[in-house]
DNA sequence: CCGTATCCAACTAGATACTG
DNA sequence: CAGTATCTAGTTGGATACGG
């Protein structure tokens, strides 16, 4: 990779396990993470790209497998975007009625790995974030809220 | 961790580098990966946390590190979210002028990893996605726009 | 079945001014 | 210095209706 300055150094990195000390630089500063985190970020992208773990899916098929109930809108959306990112594979099947399969590219196959180590710190770590949380409400209970748990 | 069926299972692993099968399951649906991801999703948690790998960071120092110039509202309900979560501690000084410093809790050191995985991956493929989506826009130059190139 | 178009509600983020 | 308050713009997400 030769563009531009982004780098990301660890230093007291020992044995795999240590905390590492993550370094971004970039002229402009902006490091590399952020296009990716835009699509982490959105509400529905991870739901799509680890149902796809399991195989190839059609529209009906996501649709129905992702928990929340997505709106039509903004699944397809989603599989638009990962499409043009080229995480995803979209095939249409010119059959009447149409048929439209969705499966992982090799580079979304590669992104599940990141996605299972977030998956996994986010499980392991489930309840000591609830506890922080309950701690930090009770604390606080007083005079302002910054983000009740209301579901959107 | 003994709290619900929350659970991901790899099948295919074979020797760490093979693309893992995530698979979530929860009575509701509503993988575990939610919490997480809102705090990844916001535009600002991340810089900081990246920062804060770094050492311990007073709020103006923090403000001026991070790339793409944050306001100070946004900084403050940035950094209240992460201490909320238990990932960051706060320590306030009264002084005169007060000085508050922000540093990495082990649960925040721990978080680095994913993050540091995430980075990588990132960097690693920023190529690929931007080849990617020149080839999609070229392609579907067109009839519609999904999401342009619009640097923020 | 697989989308697209339109409208609308909710949330996020920025600018600015003011306080301990 | 380190916030809080307020007001406003931009973006995201959901509902619904319609088209290929």
């Amino acid at each position: 990779m030769s563009v531009g300055h982004t780098e990301v150094t660890e230093v007291t990195e020992v044995a795999g396990a240590a905390d590492p000390v993550i370094h971004c630089e970039t002229p402009q500063g902006e490091c590399g993470v952020r296009d990716v985190l835009d699509r982490l970020g959105d509400k529905w992208s991870v739901y799509v790209l680890v149902e796809l773990t399991t195989g190839v899916r059609r529209f009906k098929e996501l649709q129905r497998a992702i928990p929340g109930g997505v709106s039509q809108r903004m699944l397809t959306l989603t599989v638009r975007r990962l499409e043009r990112d080229g995480l995803v594979k979209r095939t249409v099947y010119p059959t009447v009625p149409p048929q439209v399969e969705y499966e992982l590219t090799p580079l979304g196959r590669s992104f599940s790995h990141p996605v299972k180590v977030l998956a996994d710190w986010s499980i392991a770590h489930r309840p000591d974030i609830a506890a922080s949380r309950a701690a930090y409400d009770a604390d606080h209970a007083d005079h302002a809220d910054h983000s009740e748990s209301t579901p959107r």
